[in-house]
DNA sequence: GTTTTTGTTGATTGACGAGTCAATAAACTT
DNA sequence: AAGTTTATTGACTCGTCAATCAACAAAAAC
């Protein structure tokens, strides 16, 4: 039944089924199979597009991060001043999109094929620079020269939630989630000179 | 050349052994035979001793968290008060014995085990919520009510400032890393009621 | 309407790796 | 000295899985 256009939708729909089992599996150790079957379709189709279950994995890391770069963007833009904006970025990270439960499990794997893939290495490190700098930049006004050491925490805080999300039994509390990192606003902007 | 009384050299040789090839490789991706080649065995008698490859990757677990257990006593076992009590806790954090590449990229790829392993997900827990609980100990004469909620935060941003340091690629920076949590001590104890 | 491009899969290959086993040997027991 | 326990390994089995390939189908191009 070959339709033609379906390489893109082929592709896409790869890159949520491999979230979704890296997710659920909780690990990287999932089979191309598995993805292609969840993703309805045979494996070989799966290294036809993609080449290999390397890519496949990068293209979903890609995803992700894209993702979590839409949501922030979304956050941030019906937000003024800088304190209003470092709150919308910290909301963005804690979104319904990426703050899901396989989304959450995914990243973490993903985390860990950085340590091996200098791709998937490269790409996290690119959305990490980025992230701080936007910290840093609505953190300048606020806490001045504190404003590299604060963006460094919050994103090493915010991480930590993160994984802790994924080691959690029932479904990852946001609301908790936002708090913790929210307070941690609140003491760093308590003091501001 | 056997040896009467083999056998805890062999176990903790092994686990040693799992800990450097799971920090080398940055993954649990390497075979049972890679790990006893470095523990100067053959493979076989690897699963002659813990039978299988999970079994050592629990033991191997166990070994981290006792290590970073000791030391935390160890820093504690000095310290008076509760203030230098609670900078002691994470200052045991972040000792050269935990502090390391290999221990901290092992930490990780554990922690992503912990995903799926029943076993693994345990001992993880029983760890944090012990941490927790010490923390929480000395934070309460400190700040009172917010106790559970900073212990909380705290135990999240030294999770997440390690997997940076998994990240980064240099060695890991002791001292950066211990600043960046030391400064959120700092801030909740500003404000203390 | 034939050729080319795009889509698709079942079957196969080839490698790798966990776990088992039989065999060998040194040390301890009686 | 014979028997038992502990240590040790090379060789093998069996399963799994990434990747390839040959073949077929439909649409597009010519």
């Amino acid at each position: 039944m070959p339709k033609v256009g379906a390489e893109p939708i082929r592709r896409a729909a790869l890159v949520k089924a491999t979230i979704e089992t890296v997710g659920e599996a909780g690990s990287l150790e999932v089979t191309v199979a598995q993805i292609a079957r969840r993703a309805g379709m045979s494996s070989a189709l799966a290294h036809h597009y993609f080449g290999s279950k390397e890519r496949i994995f990068l293209a979903a890391m890609r995803s992700i991060l894209t993702i979590y770069g839409a949501e922030v963007r979304g956050a941030l833009s019906t937000a003024a001043g800088p304190e209003q904006r470092l709150r919308a970025i910290v909301l963005g990270n804690f979104s319904q999109g990426s703050f899901r439960r396989e989304a959450i499990s995914a990243w973490l794997n993903f985390y860990v094929l950085a340590q091996t893939q200098p791709e998937a290495r490269r790409l996290l490190r690119v959305y990490q620079r980025r992230m701080r700098s936007n910290l840093r930049h609505e953190l300048r006004p606020l806490v001045g020269a504190r404003a590299e050491a604060v963006a460094r925490g919050l994103g090493a805080l915010i991480d930590g939630v993160y994984i802790r999300a994924a080691l959690a039994e029932n479904a990852p509390d946001r609301a908790y989630a936002l708090k913790i990192v929210m307070e941690y606003v609140d003491r760093e902007l308590e003091n501001r000179t």
